[in-house]
DNA sequence: GGAACTCGCCAC
DNA sequence: AAACGTGGCGAGTTCC
């Protein structure tokens, strides 16, 4: 048990790894080439009715007044942080690494200017239209895209992807995501289908610190992480995630404190954040009754914090210093001496070494030093997954075959006929062939899946249940 | 005219 | 005391 992998194992893994990944490149993902073009004309014209639009308003004309001689650029934000920040005045909400007032999506919101909206608007139809229906359609030969995939760029021996790049695809915006994974689909007569493993890298951390609490939760069905926080940070007696209100604030609590803080984030970044769930709130001033979503019982949020004594950000600062100190210090207290003692071993050996045998060497900060190995693990969980599973379909003859992946998943082009037989394979190969492989793999892993109907494009997966079939 | 940089933004 | 990890890429910009 917990034989750690040696460097030549990690090498193996680099290899097999590069050479699967290098057949998945030669498979190739079909675009619809007619479509790309349609909906880059089409992205063009709205683009230019909203900048014609803009172009009327006061605020362009003063913009453009101010540069004098010299050319405006809607594209350019230096142009565009130079105006606001020096020439009318507006203190930048934040500023950029080099000390510049930063033009981003969350600091122009907060200028309460109504044409940035439409600058807004145009600066996110023109990222879908060039870095990707333009991206795929500069990239593809013969209505085939084949995305690159390299093992030997990522500092934590993750992998990275381009030419297209295969990783950073729009989905959490459902607008993007339409216009961009319509343009993608697998061979004629075959369907995209895409497994990942849930909570990866969470249970990768497990497999280093072992701490019993997250185990448990990861063990036991019944428990639920991100709902216990949602509750301690929100203050609800009665959290029920099947209510639609409270399994927002799950969501709030999930990615406004639980991810970022394993990422080692702190209080004073996660309140404002959280703080956000129950309305906008600028710095200094106080809540209101009536704020906020509804939490049922005819209250919101609002009102129900400050009956709880938070009636200002700093109070709830405060409440989430506490949380934060109870996280670490008691509810996952293993987890945290692990983090103390991984770091006291960079410092004294110079290099981490990751269960699989990887090495990462040079400066570390705190946080790097304990978010690569399990950044690097959770990837190379997936990795040996895939380089299985292809070795198995290549074999055996299938006409299935995997066409990429995306960190914690895998995507491949199915033979429709070879459905069951895939997915039984993925299912052994991902949960449990793995766990004999590497004996130090402490939880179970677990798998999802999306499935896409025959000669359907990427936007059309809907969630597919193995087991139910 | 290309290399290298900054910034913003997409993914996990 | 300090304070969010990993990538790729387009556009603008500056430098050589």
């Amino acid at each position: 048990m917990d034989i750690k992998s040696t460097q030549a194992d990690a090498y193996k893994l680099l290899h097999q790894g590069t050479l699967a990944l290098a057949r998945a490149e030669r498979q190739g993902l079909r675009i619809d080439r007619k479509y790309c073009t349609q909906e880059q004309n089409k992205i063009t014209e709205l683009i230019s009715n909203l900048e014609g639009e803009l172009k009327q308003s006061s605020f362009y004309k003063e913009w453009t007044r101010s540069r004098g001689r010299k050319k405006l650029n809607i594209d350019s934000n230096a142009q565009l942080g130079e105006y606001l920040y020096e020439v009318c005045g507006h203190t930048p909400p934040k500023l950029t690494p080099s000390g510049l007032g930063s033009t981003d999506k969350e600091s122009l919101k907060q200028l309460d200017i109504p044409e940035i909206q439409t600058i807004l608007r145009i600066r996110k139809l023109k990222k879908i239209r060039d870095t990707y229906l333009k991206g795929f359609m500069k990239e593809q030969i013969n209505g085939f895209i084949h995305p690159h995939f390299k093992l030997h760029t990522a500092t934590t021996y993750r992998s990275s992807s381009s030419s297209p790049n295969f990783q950073n695809i729009p989905k959490r915006d459902k607008e993007a995501q339409k216009i961009c994974r319509s343009a993608l689909y697998p061979r004629r007569g075959h369907q995209l289908l895409e497994v990942d493993y849930s909570g990866m890298e969470v249970r990768a951390s497990i497999f280093y610190h072992n701490d019993p609490t997250m185990k448990k939760y990861i063990n036991d069905p019944d428990s639920d992480m991100h709902g216990d926080m949602a509750q301690q940070i929100f203050k609800i007696d009665d959290f029920d995630r099947s209510r639609p209100e409270h399994d927002t604030l799950r969501s709030a609590a999930k990615n406004g404190f639980v991810f970022p803080q394993f990422y080692g984030d702190y209080y004073g970044n996660n309140a404002p954040t959280l703080a956000c769930s129950w309305g906008e709130m600028p710095e200094n001033k106080r809540w209101e009754s009536g704020q906020g979503i509804s939490i049922g019982d005819e209250k919101n949020l609002g009102e129900h914090l400050v009956s709880h004594g938070f009636r200002s950000l700093k109070s709830f600062t405060n409440h989430v210093q506490d949380i934060e100190e109870d996280f670490w210090e008691r509810r996952f207290e293993v987890y945290n001496q692990w983090k103390k003692d991984w770091w006291r071993k960079y410092q004294n050996q110079g290099y981490i070494e990751m269960l699989t045998g990887f090495r990462c060497h040079g400066p570390m900060s705190k946080n790097d030093a304990t978010n690569y190995p399990v950044q690097g693990t959770a990837f190379h969980c997936l990795l040996w997954s895939f380089i299985t599973v292809d070795k198995i379909l290549t074999k055996k003859n299938m006409k299935t075959r995997i066409i990429g992946q995306v960190h914690d998943s895998i995507v491949l082009d199915v033979y429709p006929k070879e459905l069951d037989k895939v997915c039984r394979l993925l299912e052994y190969v991902m949960t449990k062939k793995i766990r004999k492989h590497w004996p130090w793999v402490n939880v179970p892993l677990d798998i999802d899946a999306d499935l896409g109907g025959v000669d359907e494009s990427w936007n059309e997966l809907e969630e597919y249940k193995f087991d139910e079939k």
